[in-house]
DNA sequence: TCAAAAGTGTTATCCTTACACCCATGT
DNA sequence: ACATGGGTGTAAGGATAACACTTTTGA
């Protein structure tokens, strides 16, 4: 029971926080990143995969947890980030709690497992980060395959979908053989099947499992790759792609039943806008009369009366949310149309 | 960065790991509890709140994580349930990791800071529960407010809706009782709105800090509730009523989108038995036609030719679950039709 | 004048809801 | 016979998807 917890581990497990911190600017969904430090310390010295090589690798935001200062994670990781990036946390959500073993490569030489806590933050604009090597990147430079938007991304079909074909093959039991096209065929939509926008995550893992992402070859301690072509997109450290993707699969999901899209636009918008905002996020084009449809008709935007002019075109009306309709509605969220393009 | 939270913390943070077990019997949704032993080792003495007092207090079953020897959570957790409980889990999910300031309250005199993984897990059968002093409990001996399937519970407007009226006059900045009323409202569908039934947190949380759970007046060191009326429903130990309430929102919301049900329910079922599988979950009644219409024409079920007899009437086809719905829907779920009675 | 974006209107289709009614079994 | 649950049919209403078309600005 909860005493056995208290009394079983020694100090061989640290707790740590890190954030996903996602805004839109430009048109495209941004994640706050900071660089490790060359020198960053290793613990138990050794080959310690791609920590501490010449390589800069980009990582998500992390902090400690003070277990006598912090009230809460929260409130842990709102101080962490004012403090140290100079940005302030609206919208928080729990995403998920990483602790596989080897997680951090440093555990392999007698480092301490890790247990990270990481969180969703959705914020409106991508104030500069300050302090710390911080910067704002966009997300799809970590995961190009997921950007739909100007048509299905290329990687997939020239990369991919090869390489997949080829795991398939390469075993003879016809068992395993339908369960991996199951597999590939959920995560890519293949097969006459849908592409699912949410399933983030399982696309990232099985690019990993596949040895697509350099983090795979890392992790097992070899930099080389076997002569596996490497998909395009930026590595990160840890397993910090793994927890971005978690968080934008989450993200995906929850836009379509929580307003959540308005915690990242400024507080009045024009209906383009906002689509352009959903869009980033979704990765897909949308019809534009039935997305003005469905936010207007289900009560999630009001009209200020007010004009927006050098919009390209005719001006257009400034729309905010209207926080009612969560009194109204139990799921309220954008809900996405029929794909255009 | 990461080297920062290696550097931080030393024994004062222990990890564990927390099941929710749900299963289904006899129509009612079903969690898997152990009792603490009056003899629970209390670190640092003095007075626990209602650890170590006489009172036995049921908890959710708790182990540790090997920091050298469980790869994962989930095959920790798997491994424990295995061990201690003797109980096989199937399905499992990662829900919440807990981990504010006194939430065990031997932290209070000296204890370590205690970070709990909770994860839910969803099984066939229950299973008498072998070792342990473990018992399957109703969830709503729990949560009582949560069950509306024989219509709205009585607890609701003799008990509750009269203190939260209280508490909203209770102040007098009338910005403050807006927002009291407005969370009031949402949660428990008040002022016109309709009930949403997934908010089971906010409503376990609300009814905690109104303190109309005993374990609200417990955690702050006073066993006294000041006169204040203690709503029906079964105490539980720590902060494991939250993290049920977290685990039965969790499976109503994701019934809806994922076909977690057949989880739950034997391989063949008739209609009605999944139908009043979901009810016991969802906590209301649902029209019978339409919820076959959805789940057949959903492509969800799938006949088998065989008949279940001494079902009370006619004898009923037996359905089983049609994996390929995966395949074929991005996310297929139960979908509750409109209420019935 | 033309491109670009805003905004209006209409129709076919599908899904949900709500009724009404018949069927088969055990007691 | 009748209570209980199984199962079919259908019509009304609402939401969505897909088109076509008009309006208003800036370059």
């Amino acid at each position: 029971m909860e005493s056995r917890a208290l009394a079983s581990d020694g100090p061989r497990i640290v707790v740590g926080l890190n954030a996903v911190i996602v805004a839109i600017t430009d048109e495209q969904p941004r994640v706050l990143t900071v660089s490790l430090p060359e020198d960053t310390p290793i613990e138990g010295g050794g080959k310690p995969g791609a920590i501490g090589d010449r390589r800069v690798v980009e990582a998500l935001p992390t902090g400690p947890l003070d277990a006598e200062g912090d009230r809460t994670f929260e409130l842990a990781l709102r101080r962490w980030v004012r403090t140290y990036a100079g940005v302030e946390l609206g919208y928080v959500e729990q995403l998920y709690t990483f602790g596989d073993r080897f997680r951090d490569p440093r555990e392999r030489q007698g480092g301490p497992r890790v247990v990270s806590a990481s969180y969703l933050a959705l914020i409106r604009e991508t104030q500069p980060a300050s302090g710390l090597a911080a910067r704002w990147r966009n997300v799809y430079q970590f995961l190009p395959w997921e950007d739909g938007r100007n048509g299905r991304p290329r990687v997939i079909d020239t990369e991919i979908v090869p390489e997949l074909r080829d795991w398939i093959a390469a075993t003879d039991d016809p068992g395993v053989q339908e369960l991996r096209k199951e597999r590939f065929a959920i995560a890519f939509g293949l097969e006459g099947l849908q592409w699912d926008r949410d399933r983030v995550l399982e696309r990232y893992e099985l690019l990993y499992e596949l040895g697509l992402v350099p983090e795979a070859a890392r992790d097992i301690g070899d930099e080389d790759l076997g002569g596996k072509s490497v998909l395009g997109g930026r590595e990160m450290a840890f397993d910090h792609r793994r927890i971005l993707a978690t968080a934008l699969g989450r993200i995906r999901a929850k836009i379509k039943y929580r307003p959540v899209i308005f915690e990242m636009v400024p507080e009045t918008f024009t209906l383009l806008q906002l689509q352009r905002a959903v869009e980033a996020l979704a990765g897909v084009r949308l019809h534009k009369q039935n997305f003005r449809r469905l936010v207007e008709r289900g009560g999630l935007v009001e009209g200020t009366g007010k004009l927006a002019t050098h919009t390209g075109g005719r001006p257009a009306e400034l729309f905010e949310f209207r926080r009612e309709v969560i009194l109204e509605r139990p799921a309220p969220g954008v809900g996405l149309p029929g794909l255009k393009r």
